[in-house]
RNA sequence: GCCCCCAUCGUCUAGAGGACUAGGACUCAGGCCUUUCAAGCCUGCAACAGGGGUUCGAAUCCCCUUGGGGGUACCA
């Protein structure tokens, strides 16, 4: 118990297969591997598929998929095999069987015959009389001849525990201390079900026994049922693995256990997946960074720092046991943090396939004339997400007359007037044709003559070329912009939009 | 309804009886810088849910209230 990160440990992240990997799983697999790393034990990947209902064959590859991402690698599991194989529950269905009757045999457990119809009426009188509900316990006192009497008959049954009547469980979880719970509050829970599957208090314990699992990590969620899971491993005769209940993790508004439902707060759409995030251009690092300092503090004074370093400091015990939101507005700042801190290279290598995709170009395509290498560099300290790139860089990789420049005050500078600015634009045009060498630095500074040479302002003069080069108010570092997309695409971009201009406002006067 | 858990700025958090005029971060506001937008730097707004105790002393311990969350399935 008092294990401060040097005795090896073995936890498990156990999802079950039904459905994709959302951030709360996320972050519990985080927490645990994190554990593990710190003490040199092991983390442990298992699948708990006992639920044949809600198995989606697809959700195995978003789990895996999704701790990858992240970079939680696993020491044993299904993909990998290890000494406590298979790590998938509904391969091991005989473990839990041959246990649920040993648990009979040893009077901790009995078979029950109520039909779900049964106990869904039982349920309904319950809540009519205004009392709690829960089985009534109707199969408990069966006489050796009435169940004989019932399996001759071939009647489907399930098996339940069967908690004590009187009394309190008192169990322990690391971050609350000791919690006592009256056993008139417990219910006989169903073990095994008539399928032949059991249950998760069942199926847990056990491999949580038998893979030698020494801290269950796991969602808030479990906390009311520790208690059966405290009385079914005391009835097996094993020791309890030490428990952490993780606090959920909460909707944006703060109300209700976030869930992989979508869902509208304050008008906006907010991520929960995990494979959302990764395709909204968040980096690996700097959801790990995020994650690690929800329900943990790397440092009162750092916000950022590596995984070697959260390895290093992280202590299980230090996580705060309240329900937190996340801070997504946290997350974008601390994603761009990570996005500046990329080499370009690197960072053109994450940015290709989203330029790909939304930009529909091949990287070919995107690589063509070195206009990325030029202008990936300028938008970094622009982007939060990956995913905002494209439209800082499309007017890059469009014909020139591809160029909206329906909307006037793109192509009027501050405080000049319609004219002034098609007379700047094709001065401007002139300059770029014949500037020497073509690069961003000598064009700024003849660009930056000339406008003290018309007696404007810097920024009144770049402002219509920046929209005759980009069709945008706000764009990329104008003379990059220019540089990269060359001398000849340049000029034809602004002389057309000086045409334009300067057709407009003959329309005006005239 | 019943059971369990939780409670510091809007949000994520620091704080384990005196070092608290309650610290940091994000957001927001203002300023500087500036070719747009950013980035960066500086400044500012902003919290111990309420009430009782315990103590010389409480954000920190106890109780109650309130609020929030979780559970109440042949789901996990």
């Amino acid at each position: 118990m008092t294990n401060n990160g040097d005795t090896p440990v073995r936890v498990r992240f156990a999802p079950s297969p039904t459905g994709q990997l959302h951030l709360g799983g996320l972050r519990t697999a985080l927490f645990d591997w994190l554990w593990a790393r710190r003490t040199n034990g092991q983390f442990i990947l298992r699948i708990e598929d006992t639920d044949r209902r809600r198995f989606d064959p697809e959700s195995l590859e978003s789990l895996t998929r999704g701790l990858k991402w992240l970079g939680l690698d696993w020491d044993e599991g299904p993909d990998i095999g290890g000494p406590f194989a298979p790590y998938v529950q509904s391969e091991r269905q005989e473990i839990y069987r041959e246990k649920a009757l040993e648990l009979i045999e040893l009077g901790h457990a009995y078979r029950c015959f109520c039909t779900p119809e049964q106990l869904e009426s039982m349920r309904n009188e319950q809540r009519r009389a205004g009392k709690p509900t829960g089985y009534d316990r109707r199969c408990r006192n069966l006489t050796d001849d009435e169940i004989k009497e019932r399996l001759d008959k071939g009647l489907p049954y399930v098996i339940r525990f069967a908690v004590p009547l009187e009394g309190v469980t008192v169990f322990d979880d690391l971050l609350r201390g000791e919690i006592a719970v009256d056993n008139r509050d417990l219910r006989d829970e169903i073990i095994l079900k008539a399928d032949g599957m059991p249950t998760y208090h069942l199926a847990a314990m056990v491999d949580d026994h038998l893979m030698q699992i020494t801290h269950v990590l796991r969602g808030e969620e479990w906390l009311s049922t520790a208690p059966i899971h405290k009385r079914i491993v005391d009835a097996c005769g094993w020791d309890m693995p030490v428990l952490v209940h993780l606090p959920v993790i909460l909707d944006p508004s703060g109300k209700g256990k976030m869930s992989k439902r979508k869902k509208q707060v304050a008008g906006k759409e907010f991520l929960a997946l995990v494979h959302e995030f990764e395709s909204a251009g968040y980096l690996p690092d700097a959801m790990f960074n995020f994650l690690t300092n929800v329900g943990w503090n790397y440092d009162p004074d750092q916000e950022v720092f590596s995984r070697e370093e959260a390895i290093d400091k992280f202590q299980l015990n230090e996580i705060n046991p309240s329900a937190a939101a996340l801070p997504y507005e946290k997350l974008d700042w601390l994603n761009g943090l990570y996005i500046r801190s990329l080499t370009p290279a690197a960072l053109k290598a994450a940015l290709l396939p989203f330029l790909s995709r939304q930009l529909g170009l091949s990287f070919a395509e995107l690589n063509a004339g070195g206009k990325l290498d030029i202008l990936i560099p300028v938008i970094q300290e622009r982007i939060k997400r990956l995913d905002e790139a494209a439209s800082w860089l499309d007017w890059a990789f469009l014909d020139s007359n591809q160029i909206c420049y329906d909307n006037p005050k793109l192509l009027i500078g501050r405080k000049l007037d319609a004219a002034k600015s098609a007379e700047l634009l094709r001065e401007g045009a002139l300059l770029l044709g014949r500037v020497q060498p073509f690069s961003g630095d000598t064009i700024q500074e003849e660009f930056r003559a000339k406008a003290e040479e018309f007696g404007v302002k810097a920024g009144s003069f770049f402002g219509p070329i920046r929209g005759a080069i980009s069709g945008k108010k706000v764009s990329p570092p104008l003379f990059e912009s220019i540089e990269a997309l060359g001398r000849e695409e340049a000029v034809q971009r602004i002389e057309r939009a000086a045409s334009i201009l300067e057709e407009q406002f003959a329309e005006v006067e005239t």
